[in-house]
DNA sequence: CGTTAACAAAGTGTATGCAATCACTATGCC
DNA sequence: GGCATAGTGATTGCATACACTTTGTTAACG
């Protein structure tokens, strides 16, 4: 909640930065290990190196970003064996999610989900892939609101953002889509029957099949 | 100047006062709510305001305070259910990482969790509160690093770090010793079995149970 | 010719000053 | 008498200036 209401402070100078410069790195604009110089980024926003810095830490903080002391700051440069590591954690707090969502969710939640689940499905047999793609995160929201638990949500939440440099492909693996879809398909019903332990295992190997996905784009870009 | 540099020489001058600060909110120093003033905090710290600002930051990062904008910061505040929320990310967090911990320790690392485990049934004997709880830290930070995944500890240690105001007098409940090396027994003989899920299990039992704990002192200073 | 030490340049860390924003209070109006 | 508004005080946020650390290059000595 807190480190969210950092992210979205709208109107702040620093916040705005914090986001332009974590869309530049998730996009690729900035490479793991660049430098990122305070002056050159104070000339690029028109500000001074003070809220610069605010801004790094931040993403410091984030972990989009490593600041070594009196050596400036580089994009974080994850090892594969880091990345493989975000991910397994990715997969086990899904599975909680999941699980705390399948013994939670109010039926509103529950309705929103199951109709969002379907009618995702026509994106799929149009093979609308970005439009998927934002309806996946959706999903995957759901998910962690459904938890109802405000520390879980900060940390996947986390953790996710750790993780968007490398899931922004996925979808473009042929038949992804609709193994994705599938996959949900078994969150959803196990959540429906209330079956937390099933739900867990779904979400779980859901994300794992993801993290698969993901790794093909890592090897290769790297 | 230069003399004190030379005091602060591990970390860093910021890292040093996030230290201070934080050990004082732990401590119960700094109470829930109170404000932090920069100008103080400089002139205590015999500092100007940018490295407090930084520091705060990086606290603010930790979610030990609650920077709100042109407002100042103040000391997290967390409500009961945050609490929970947070108790049961604990649990689950703990549970991941002696799953993992059952299934990829090496034979050093649980050797030492046993020889450790079992050197603390004198401490526990001897009813030696403060040298079990030092104890006790060391025990679950073998966990977390047993689990070989870097991620999950950095998520349980920041969860730990957040819950460390609200565990601190836990021991001082009568019996609360011997359940608690109890509770590691069962999470020590399922690991040296390789049962991951019963390790698991005991694992998330023994921090819900610290939970309980924990939540009569909550209450009652609250 | 290789190695080391010193110097210079660049960049981070810290201090201080100024401007903008927010809370508090007092006064005027309803 | 209560509420709204304007003024004042304090505190945060940003900018600029300076000091220290680090690094790369060059020159001198072994």
């Amino acid at each position: 909640m807190r480190a969210k209401k950092n992210l979205i402070r709208d109107g702040g100078t620093v916040g705005m930065m914090v986001r332009a410069i974590a869309d530049r790195i998730v996009v690729g604009d900035l490479k793991p290990g660049g430098k990122l110089d305070e002056a050159t980024l104070a000339e690029h926003f028109a500000v001074s190196r003070t809220p610069i810095r605010e801004a790094l830490a931040q993403l410091a903080a984030m972990g989009l970003v490593d600041r070594r002391p009196n050596r400036g700051a580089i994009v974080t440069a994850v090892s594969q064996a880091q990345l493989a590591s975000m991910f397994e954690s990715m997969a086990e707090l899904e599975g909680i999610c999941a699980r705390f969502s399948a013994l939670r969710m109010t039926s509103n939640e529950r309705a929103a989900l199951e109709s969002g689940h379907q009618a995702s499905s026509r994106l799929v047999h149009l093979g609308k892939e970005e439009d998927y793609e934002a309806y996946n995160t959706e999903f995957h929201t759901c998910l962690y609101r459904g938890a109802h638990n405000t520390h879980v949500f900060e940390l996947v939440t986390l953790t996710r953002s750790r993780l968007a440099p490398f899931r922004r492909a996925q979808f473009r693996l042929s038949g992804r889509l609709a193994k994705s879809w599938e996959e949900h398909d078994a969150i959803v019903t196990a959540i429906m029957r209330g079956d937390a332990s099933a739900a867990g295992e779904a979400a779980c190997a859901h994300v794992n099949k993801v993290s698969n996905a993901s790794s093909v784009f890592v090897s290769g870009s790297a």
